[in-house]
DNA sequence: TTGTAAGCGTTATCAT
DNA sequence: ATGATAACGCTTACAA
């Protein structure tokens, strides 16, 4: 902010005082002690200090200490809940630690994600948290963050070797997709986001696991949609419902993609989870009040907030420290009413396709507080 | 980022290439042209920068120019769905005018919100832009913003008269509320956010005016809640409730706090929007799933983003601009499924306490694409 | 057409 | 216990 009553600096402070700038600053910086200032002279600057409200410029003195004590964050949307709330505990835990954040949105693209990352190191941010978009081949940005302190977070890369913080998709998929098998579901789907992303692609090998462990087909013809955006989940959603032998369950890989598939049932006239079965990623606050209230799995933000700024300082700290380490946290399914149990309660007497909906199913059960 | 290879600056450019840095600069910052290098050094330049990866500091530059093309964001919750769509649409108008954004989360609290400001104005931000918490004596780093470029959004603030951009929010409980009256409501309720705060108190405020205009009560024991958490809503909720002459309608002031509502009338059985009728603030993704489907006030959000990023270059553009523009945007409803017309259909034929659910609510109305 | 040098506001080294 | 001063990396008069 050029202009204004010209925020005073530590010259002007010194002139006022009749001390040198050196002293004002080794006050301020709080090397009050180290440097021995009297303890007369250093009252006089810290009253005359917070008496001319200055700041002293973080500009000025980053540049001398070769050290902004800011972090950048590249997330693909911010607006995504999951996102947001990351986001949120990033910034908190980087705040206590004195760090201030710049963010950008790449827009799950990877020209927009390398012109933020080139941005960020341009403007000397002491670190990164990069969430990559990682689709197509890595950018020369991306891969001059190999030597740099640098954290991936959600999504892992291959080739600079990163370190990582991400909770345990493939696990996640696979806990999903056991839940639906084991409630007698047989023709499972899957709605995914964007295809080549990390997260994406291990919660799809996870789903394959599981229903191959199983003998269950998990072809490509079985897995829909081309982004994380609602609409592409709906277009998904009504591929996968139109199909000659519908499925009995969808996994919505993402807490969005949940909100088309609600929708394109609800649109097809399809109910669940007397007709459909749904297990979602990510829980969100809505996702016990809507219609069913969804059965999901649940990512420990809160948890991979404050890791992945750990490491990050931690790479901060000592930037030759030890090999990438790829920290994976563990979900956790939290059952609500949006599986429906496909076995008979008595076995063979009533024939499932006559069944009517239990009504001991969850249906609406109590959900644990969010 | 101190350590790695050193990242190369315009000096050991100019020494490579046997120029000096002048020149280089000169070249790198798009003025060859008014210097009148020549096209072969000035060739030669931008090969050797291309190659070399070079990115010029912008903390030296910054310094130098005296401005940072930077802006500060300063919100009450990043993880609030209605803040992350701001931010967002913030972040992405910036980065189209060449600015970053330093982001911080006040956590609705004043103290950290003053410290937030003062970090940013130490960082030497070009603007700033605030939602800012409001409801105590405004902090002095907060009356100190009065001289520079800064502008409020979604929240208003009396005494350092700044400009801002909110939605109308006065106006959209009005409709709110007069949308119940106007379909036989008399008892209508309001579940709040935070009491103090801009947006709310205007959302109480219009809220009264309609209740008043139609002489219905809307004393404050009509107005419950304590903060924008769904535990204070969830609270709040259940004292309305609990009253002996039940509300027939709420208004919940913000779009977490209708989950909140949602929440406690599932919990004391009470249906939506049989028993209970109910109109949200901030259309979300969620609002159209829900059960039933939410009829809302939707604001503007992409247009907010964009007119206070627009605002705020102009301001520093020219920070003697006038006075204090004050840009309100209109809202509107939507409606859905959540509110019951309690007006009988054939008056006085049935009673209104026997009449059964009019299955012509428009309780499960197709919603109009987000 | 290009180089020299001052200055942006700090901090650290070396004197005193 | 404190002051001068160089340096951080860049931009821009002013010189040449």
């Amino acid at each position: 902010m050029p202009q204004s009553p010209a925020s005073p600096s530590l010259k002007t402070l010194a002139a006022a005082l009749g001390v040198s700038v050196a002293t004002v600053s080794r006050v301020l910086s709080g090397q009050a002690e180290r440097y021995r200032i009297s303890v007369a002279t250093r009252n006089r600057v810290l009253e005359a200090a917070s008496a001319s409200g200055i700041v002293v410029d973080q500009l000025a003195r980053s540049l001398r200490l070769r050290r902004t004590l800011s972090i950048g964050l590249v997330i693909p949307d911010i607006s995504n809940p999951f996102f947001a709330q990351l986001a949120r505990q990033i910034e908190r835990h980087a705040r206590r630690h004195g760090y201030s954040v710049l963010i950008a949105d790449s827009e799950e693209d990877a020209e927009v994600e390398a012109q933020a990352i080139r941005l960020m190191l341009s403007r000397r941010v002491d670190g990164l948290i990069l969430a990559p978009v990682g689709t197509p081949a890595t950018s020369a940005p991306l891969r001059s963050l190999g030597a740099r302190p640098c954290v991936l977070v959600d999504r892992l890369l291959d080739d600079p070797p990163l370190p990582a913080v991400t909770s345990d998709h493939r696990r996640g998929a696979e806990i999903a997709t056991l839940h639906l098998i084991e409630r007698g579901h047989r023709r499972i789907a899957c709605v995914q986001g964007s295809p080549g992303t990390f997260a994406n692609d291990e919660r799809i090998a996870g789903w394959r696991t599981a229903m191959a462990a199983s003998g269950l087909p998990c072809g490509p013809e079985r897995v829909a949609g081309t982004g994380y955006s609602i609409d592409a989940a709906l277009a998904a959603a009504h591929a996968l419902l139109m199909r000659g032998e519908r499925p009995t369950g969808i996994l919505a890989l993402g807490n969005v993609l949940a909100l088309g598939v609600l929708q394109a049932a609800r649109d097809a006239r399809i109910s669940i989870p007397d007709d459909l079965s749904l297990v979602a990623f990510d829980d969100q606050l809505w996702a016990a009040v809507t219609s069913p209230p969804l059965t999901i799995i649940e990512q420990p933000i809160e948890a991979l907030g404050r890791e992945v700024l750990e490491l990050l300082l931690a790479r901060i700290a000592s930037p030759t420290g030890g090999p990438p380490t790829r920290n994976i946290l563990p979900v956790r399914l939290i059952e609500r009413g949006s599986v429906r149990d496909l076995r008979p309660k008595i076995p063979a007497l009533v024939p499932i396709s006559h069944r009517a909906a239990d009504p001991s199913d969850n249906a609406t059960r109590r959900v644990a507080a969010p």
